[in-house]
DNA sequence: GTGAAAGCGCTAACAG
DNA sequence: CTGTTAGCGCTTTCAC
């Protein structure tokens, strides 16, 4: 599998009879080099197909021009949204990206965070595995001042620059909303309290119901891995209740609709006897029948914003610590799922 | 925004005092060095946070271990799924993904794959965009014998292995099925016929039609971006037809999805009146009700396949043209929205 | 087993 | 405005 030999700037300098210095100020439109050297080096170059060597450049440059991002998974919706995000404002900026998932394995992310490393990212972006317990893998980037944003999942340190929406608002006015409804005995499916999402979310729903005197009970936290199936066999376990809950908020669209497709089937009529509140309006929300009332998650801006946050540390725009934390607009969407006199 | 010293090879050779020749090789764990010099030169590495440069590397190497990913849209369900497929083959095999999104449009196309080009990757895996008309800007690759996979969305072409699944069968079968039920007048819904894919569907649907001497009318076509929305949209040029169709026969779940909910809405009823077949076998396909009749797309399995494929040529385990097409299995799953008799 | 040295392609300091 | 030159950090050939 030999290679046509790959043209250089010597290879132009040569034919042109000037210096490889002349070329390479050229090729980066210096002004210090005269218009018609200028246009011949452009000429040629094109003609013998230069392409100049990013390794030699970085090499000596000591940058990559290049982000890395690490995700539990990259097979739900949201995750996806958030990535097209990133990746339109990176590509903009001239930004690579090297993509890497964790699989919700602690393990796996800091493999990941080493690849990366070793791949010299200019800047990281990570949204935190179920798995992981301490920021330790990141820690070499702090060390050597790479930038490293969180979003959806991360954790407060000093650090690091986390991008998230108000979790426990947001699950607090889900859980207020289902109460207002005049459902009280609400369960909430989640997946382990490790992650702040989860964790704040599960503050929002507690607070609703001290607010509002309804006593917490332990057995209507059903934690799970947030799948559809995770959604069916939590629709197991509520089914065994007795009496039956009369509300879910769930922490998620996906295990919400497989939970209430359990339920359907098992003859349980929503909103009528179980209500639903999901999180993250998947468009699988609106598919959903009855229509789930969701929690709007801005998945496409928040990529946005961390990629947009990051490329500022990286320009210098600002200094490595100026913030700290982005909290994204976030909020309720009311649909039939939840609402006791729906049409 | 200073960084702190980057460890070399030369660093560690001089406080062992030995050759940097000596310390590539022990990294390297080429058998050739003692055993007890490899050692302590592992254990100064680790203490020093040594790691190697690719740039230097892939200077001296020319490669980059890089793969590089063209999509059209990084948000749906089965690129999400052809991706971490991808991933997954490509982490093993310690390749590093560029990803980058066309948005379906061609002009961005050639600019990923410019950027593609010029970050050298070592091989390319492309699902071409809506828009592409001819492969031009892939002939760089080739002439450097850069090998470039297609998947999904592909095009003949002596240079390029493609891999996708019989698409004219499984329309075929999918229309079959309709017909077999009973539905005669079957309404097509795709995209522009411009790639593969879409083209190949519509000619399993033509065949089955005339092998059951159906005849083709012209206004069953209904091209759109097979987005939710087109599908919406559909409805509403389905709802004018007088009589309606029968049978639809999406070329995507989510427009199907989409055109269901707006037929649901005034009134049609689902497969009584007007029977459905998706494609993709998309989650959202059984949530929908009547849960849709759809072909099986193995997502995950492509973007495997591809990028083992890639792999091998990349390790010279084939040359690079040996293989043309690969085919994968799908197969029709037939759930309520398409049965005549249904429960 | 180990070392010396050339060179991958580019940039930038310095000199003119 | 242009050229010379010294590396960036690594791999690899050739010697020993």
């Amino acid at each position: 599998m030999t290679r046509e030999k790959e043209v250089t700037i010597y290879d132009i300098a040569d034919k042109l009879n000037i210096s490889i210095a002349t070329v390479s100020r050229a090729l980066k439109d210096d002004p210090v080099v005269n218009k018609k050297t200028k246009k011949k080096i452009f000429e040629l170059a094109e003609q013998l197909g230069y392409r100049s060597n990013h390794f030699a450049r970085n090499l000596r440059n000591q940058r990559t021009d290049t982000i890395g991002v690490i995700v539990p998974r990259l097979n739900s919706y949201f995750m996806s949204t958030v990535i097209a995000g990133i990746e339109n404002v990176a590509n903009d900026e001239g930004y690579n990206l090297i993509i890497t998932q964790s699989s919700e394995s602690a393990e796996k992310e800091k493999l990941s965070a080493k690849t990366m490393f070793n791949s010299r990212v200019d800047g990281l972006l990570v949204s935190l595995s179920y798995d992981t317990n301490d920021l330790l893998h990141f820690d070499q980037f702090s060390r050597k001042n790479i930038p490293v944003i969180f979003f959806d999942r991360g954790e407060e340190h000093i650090n690091f620059t986390n991008v998230l929406i108000d979790n426990r608002r947001s699950a607090y006015e889900a859980t207020k909303h289902l109460i207002g409804q005049g459902y009280k005995q609400i369960v909430h499916i989640t997946a382990q309290l490790k992650r702040n999402v989860y964790v704040d979310r599960f503050k929002g729903y507690k607070q609703a119901l001290e607010e509002n005197s309804i006593p917490f009970k332990d057995e209507f936290l059903i934690i799970g891995n947030l799948s559809i199936e995770a959604g069916a066999q939590a629709a197991e376990t509520i089914l065994k209740m007795d009496p039956l809950p009369e509300g879910v908020f769930v922490a998620n669209d996906n295990c919400a609709v497989g939970c209430m497709l359990s339920l359907k089937q098992a003859g349980i009529r929503i909103p009528e006897n179980i209500a639903f509140v999901g999180f993250n309006n998947d468009p699988v929300s609106k598919v959903i029948e009855p229509n789930l009332t969701t929690v709007n998650y801005p998945g496409y801006e928040m990529g946005e914003v961390a990629a947009r946050n990051l490329i500022n540390h990286l320009n210098g725009t600002y200094p490595i610590h100026s913030t700290n934390t982005i909290v994204l607009r976030s909020e309720l969407i009311i649909r039939a799922s939840s609402q006791r006199f729906s049409k």
